[in-house]
DNA sequence: CCGAATCCTGTCTGATACTG
DNA sequence: CAGTATCAGACAGGATTCGG
């Protein structure tokens, strides 16, 4: 956390910035963490799919791509009939995993101060 | 991180999820992470506008109120003309920031890495 | 089975003007 | 100084249809 990245992150293209921002989308960090509970090292679209209930098989796949792009997943497709196609995170995401769950606890912790915060305020 | 919550965030309304949403936005992470970084106990509208070059008016308004809402920062008005309002982070939020700095150092980490897979893969 | 492509809609966001 | 109000454009996300 040196004094460069702290300039850095007060420009609009700081690339930190765009990071999180495309981490921090509806979906990217729901698949990320649907993969990494699942226990398996490969887990299928399907599955994905019928692990998050709510997700579209538009923004799956737009999500999976995004995260393919940054390499985040990889995505290996076995031409086979019916085709199978299989998702895996990658060591880069394996050493980003423990801050995601890291907030997620944090979020798990607070979160009955939080909702109550809101009822507060806006009464 | 137990069974309870892992079942928890499959659902669409999950507060964990909604919680993580209303966190990442746009702004609102940059937002405590330059009053943190100030170094001062509290900032002012013009301050957090004048550091964020790059966030509007209204942005910065409705972001700033939201996080009120959930209990991250606190707003205090100085009845005085002109008028004085001034920002600062709670005792939740403290407890939020090592996890929100530890993602940044991950991706001032992982920056180069990734924008080069972002290149070789569209290609 | 795993998508791509299209269309469409609501929300988010920014620019601008105005106020106590 | 610290907002509010209004409006318009951009954009994310969903529904639907089609294809290998």
């Amino acid at each position: 956390m040196d004094r460069t990245m702290i300039e850095d992150m007060m420009f609009p293209d700081c690339p930190i910035r765009n990071i999180l921002a495309r981490l921090c989308d509806k979906w990217s960090l729901l698949v990320i963490y649907t993969l990494n509970k699942a226990g398996k090292e490969v887990m299928r679209f399907k599955e994905l799919q019928r692990e998050i209930p709510d997700i579209s098989q538009k923004m799956l796949t737009v999500t999976l791509r995004t995260l393919e792009e940054d390499g985040y997943i990889t995505r290996t497709v076995y031409p086979e009939v019916p085709p199978r196609v299989e998702y895996a995170l990658t060591p880069r995401t394996h050493s980003l995993l423990p801050h995601i769950n890291a907030l997620i606890s944090w979020a798990l912790e607070n979160k009955d101060a939080i909702i109550e915060d809101r009822k507060r305020v806006k009464k």
